[in-house]
DNA sequence: GGAATATATTAGAGCCATCTAACATAATTA
DNA sequence: TAATTATGTTAGATGGCTCTAATATATTCC
């Protein structure tokens, strides 16, 4: 059985480790806000439970047990926030802070009967997959507003590292999940977009806004 | 801020403080299974931070600060079981252990809400009254079962002391609360009694049942 | 390639909540 | 009341998670 700190370095791993797997004691340090040789010393602890990859100035990854128990916590800190967005009438920026809490109760049966209830839902409020009940996750297919070109149509469908700041902007300019956006044209100087939506004919997004909205 | 670990302490000491408000060291150690040397240190720490009224080889006593603190844990632990009841569809012999957790989540609006969608409730699943957001509680005016004389008519409103099993027998035999309840007739040799309600026209229950019937 | 910088580890300390062993006080009972 | 038993406290140790200071390894840049 994991303690509460071992759960949060498992799921900043998953987090930190894109493409590669990898991910450096550095980045989990400031990730955590926790001093490096801590996280050494967690590193060695969790090597020796088989959760992660270990070896002295190399970059960690997590095992496939690792990924699994972190891909089991993320599942419940998911299936929270859907839960308290659609079953508690909480609004998306809202979530986070509790469901970082909820994530981590010992209950298989509350994040079951959360799972019933909201239908089986593949991705949370944010956008973001669910995993499974084995951990297991899809990675998402999804790219950058950003990367799109003029006349792109496309639907948002996920948010990136979404703060509260962030999440209430979309608000703001009711963009919401689903909604379908048409790329407009695309400003050379400062890559920002101006895009348009069934409630919003012609709005401008900064580059820094359309790199984290997935489509 | 007090800690998950302080919470339990302060949980404790509020259930067992009967009419006195006194509680043993002694009896705080069992019900905590935590050692008495630890139980001691821990009720000075408490006492710095006027939570509980400590002196050596003397009962223990919380303060009212400290009446508080315990109060509003409770209010979000009988808040969390009637919730998993109400809006869930846990049977309520099923929702004790994940509500001991969720009563420890930081999170005023989490419980509000709860309180806002369950209408208010002023009794949890297990007819046990919960306290306000000040955590104030009012005592409940409940007798046993087994204070009752043959002929009463009495409604079952609370249970005392609940277990799983206990819980399990109830429902076995199909009592609920807000049952009304006609006290037929009590053995004398063991105390049991015969009693009838809607669903069952004659059903014996003993003396230990009886006395954590609250009526 | 060597100096400077960034990243990682080791060593040693502290706090919190827990324990056991030993001692002190209070309550019970012969 | 004196002995016994029950209850409570002190002292000292441990494990988990954290820190700082010092050291070691890797990377970057002239």
């Amino acid at each position: 059985m994991n303690s509460l700190v071992e759960e949060n370095y498992l799921k900043a791993l998953f987090t930190l480790s894109g493409g590669s797997g990898e991910v450096n004691v550095n980045d989990l340090s400031k990730h955590l806000a926790i001093k490096m040789p801590t996280v050494t010393s967690m590193m060695k602890k969790l090597a020796g439970r088989k959760l992660v990859h270990y070896e002295s100035y190399k970059p960690l990854r997590l095992t496939e047990h690792g990924k699994m128990e972190a891909g089991l916590i993320i599942r419940k800190h998911r299936l929270t926030e859907m839960f308290l967005v659609e079953k508690m009438g909480f609004g998306w920026e809202e979530v986070h802070e509790i469901a970082e809490q909820i994530e981590h109760i010992k209950s298989v049966e509350l994040f079951d009967k959360m799972d019933q209830l909201l239908g089986f839902p593949k991705i949370d409020p944010h956008g973001s997959p669910i995993p499974d009940k084995q951990g297991r996750i899809l990675p998402n297919e999804h790219i950058s507003l950003s990367d799109c070109k003029a006349g792109d149509k496309v639907r948002f469908t996920a948010v990136y590292n979404s703060s509260d700041d962030f999440l209430k902007f979309l608000n703001s300019r009711k963009l919401r999940l689903g909604t379908e956006l048409t790329v407009l044209s695309i400003e050379t100087f400062d890559r920002s977009m101006v895009v348009s939506y069934p409630s919003h004919p012609s709005e401008t997004l900064s580059h820094t806004v359309c790199e984290r909205l997935l489509v």
